[in-house]
DNA sequence: TAGACAAAGGTCAGGAAAGGTCAAAGAAAA
DNA sequence: TTTTCTTTGACCTTTCCTGACCTTTGTCTA
């Protein structure tokens, strides 16, 4: 078996065990496997991403760490389906029409449907090139929508 | 736990338990938890800023003090507050601990932090250039808060 | 009252302890 | 064989802690 196959599984033993939440040291871990430092970086990125329903924290510095969550997702599949389903671009319109939808299906507060919208606004991507802000919209929903649907 | 931490948790009680005030006096303080004055400088200057929600006065001189204030207005008004506040970069960690400042203020719900944190995670921005990154997300989070503040 | 001294807090640079990045080499799969 | 995934190591950045030195403010005395 893989090194990194058995990182993962030590990683997610400690994230069963702690209640959905692990919390590393990179030496120590790289120690405990025999490998080097960077290799949990390896593991971490290309296992434990939020598109694989986890969120990754870290602190550098004396006493740093890095914190894995995974993220519990309920019956509100049907958010991870929506989110799934944007494609690769989306544009103002598009997103104030899902938006609503996902609204009036209920799947959104008011509140959380205007964060939403004013997070992937043309306003809060007024730096970005315009031929790039419809794709960078489109992630920042899906995202977004990922993260509250397995929040 | 290091050192920084636990002077900020005492801080955070002291806040709590006086209203939202905590005065101390840096040398004290450095005795208790047996280090150099400054590095309650340094605790401040990393966990006490505005971004974080904090105010800081102080006075040298004989029966100096540093004062710490938790800006506890009105939540849209602390609201408005933090998004003015983001500097023109955030990063990752910084959303992240903003987000939560902002979760325990009960300035926004569970899901409301977990979306605006996903909205603006690396994982949203990933097609955008690294050293663009911190400063498009303080766009969006600025822009998310006000947008959610003013709703 | 001016000046000296004491009692604060402030700044800054450096070393150490993490974690992060990247590209190249190696291994496995297609 | 070509492509994709894994592993490694050299180098980078961030965070923490400390200590030397600076500035401000209060107090006391000549």
């Amino acid at each position: 078996m893989k090194m990194s196959d058995i990182i993962a599984d030590f990683i997610g033993e400690m994230l069963s065990s702690g209640g959905g939440v692990a919390e590393v040291q990179r030496k120590s871990l790289a120690d405990r496997f025999s490998c080097v430092p960077s290799q949990i970086n390896y593991v971490i990125e290309t296992r434990f991403t939020p598109e694989h329903g986890y969120l990754v924290e870290s602190q550098r510095g004396g006493g740093g760490y890095i914190r894995i969550v995974r993220l519990m997702d309920d019956k509100q599949r049907t958010l991870l389906e929506a989110a799934r389903g944007i494609g690769g671009r989306l544009t103002q319109n598009d997103a104030a029409r899902l938006t609503r939808a996902l609204l009036s299906a209920e799947l959104l507060t008011q509140r959380e449907a205007q964060l939403l919208l004013s997070a992937c606004s043309d306003g809060a991507l007024a730096e970005v090139d315009k031929t790039d802000r419809d794709r960078l919209r489109a992630a920042i929903f899906r995202c977004a929508v990922m993260g509250i649907a397995t929040a």
